[in-house]
DNA sequence: ATAATAACAGTAACAATTATCATTATTAAT
DNA sequence: ATTAATAATGATAATTGTTACTGTTATTAT
C-alpha cells in the first residue's frame, strides 16, 4: 500500500551490494556508503538492507558464527566460508539437482514434508591454501 | 591447564540437555534449571553451555532466524525446522554418504578444499501436517 | 508552488550475550 | 578433619548488533 519513494542512500547501498562479490555485513556497508554520504545513519543502512531483502533484491546470509552478511546476488546458490580467513565465497554448481537429491535423502525416515534447505560449506579457500602450502615448503 | 572442578549446576544443565530431544535455547535451559536451583544466574547457564560445547558434550545450533539452540546429542546429524511451529527436529539418515556426495558436488568448480558443511532443512513437521489436513477437511 | 508523506539522521531502547568481581564451593594437600 | 588454593558461582554491569522513535528533509503527485 505505502508507495515507495526513491532515495539516493538506498541506491548507494544497493549498488555497493551489487558491486561486491564478497558478502559485506551491515557495518561494512555502512563504512563504505559513509564515504559518499558522510552522515548517513547506521539505522538507514539496516532499514534499507531489510527493505531490499523484502523486495527480493538482496539476500540475508546468517552465518553459523552468528554474523549476518548480505548478498546482492539473489539467484539460488550456496556459500562457502573459509576457516582460515572467514571469507564467504559463492559456490557454482547445479543447485537444483543436488538439492533435490539431498532433500530426498533427508526425507528418508521423516514423516513431515521437507521443501527447502540452507547449507553452508566450510574448508580452506584457494588463497589460504596457497599461503599454507608456501609455509610448508619453507620448513 | 586450569583444572576443572565439579559443579552441580553444570550437571543439571547437562542432564537437562540430554533429557530433551527438542533443542532448548539458553533461556529455556535457564527456566528449567531454575526450578532446581532457584537462584542460578543466567550467566552461569551461558557459561556452562559454552563450556559443554567446548568439551564436545553439547553442540550449538544457530538457526537462520538468529535464534541459538543447544543440542545434547553430539553424534553427527542434521536438523529440520518447521515453518509452522518453528520446532527443531533431528533427521535420521545416512549422514556420511549423503554429505560426501553433497560436498563433492559443491567442490565441482571450486579451487579450495571443502571439508564440512552445515545444513538446515525446512518444511512442515508431522504434527503441523496433521493439523493442516484436518483444517482442509473441515472446509 | 504546494501538500502529503516516505525516508532520513540522530538517538534512545532493546535483546542476547559476555565480562567483572566479590563470595561460595570444590578439590588437593596437610 | 583443617586448611589453603582456586574454579565456579550469583549478581550485576558492560557490550554488541539491531530495531524503534522523533522531529526534519527529500521526493512525488497534484
Amino acid at each position: 500500500m505505502a508507495a515507495i519513494k526513491h532515495s539516493k542512500q538506498r541506491d548507494a547501498i544497493k549498488n555497493f551490494l551489487i558491486s561486491r562479490k564478497d558478502h559485506p555485513t551491515a557495518e561494512v556497508v555502512y563504512a563504505h556508503v559513509s564515504r559518499e554520504f558522510p552522515n548517513i545513519s547506521l539505522g538507514t543502512v539496516y532499514r534499507n538492507l531489510s527493505f531490499l531483502v523484502d523486495l527480493g533484491q538482496a539476500s540475508k546470509v546468517p552465518c553459523s558464527d552468528g554474523s549476518v552478511h548480505f548478498d546482492g546476488n539473489v539467484s539460488p546458490h550456496y556459500h562457502f566460508q573459509c576457516r582460515e580467513c572467514n571469507a564467504i565465497i559463492d559456490l557454482d554448481f547445479d543447485v537444483k539437482k543436488t538439492e533435490k537429491d539431498f532433500i530426498s535423502a533427508a526425507s528418508e525416515n521423516f514423516d513431515g514434508v521437507i521443501d527447502g534447505n540452507v547449507s553452508f560449506f566450510y574448508g580452506t579457500c584457494p588463497e589460504c591454501l596457497k599461503k599454507l602450502n608456501l609455509l610448508k615448503k619453507q620448513e
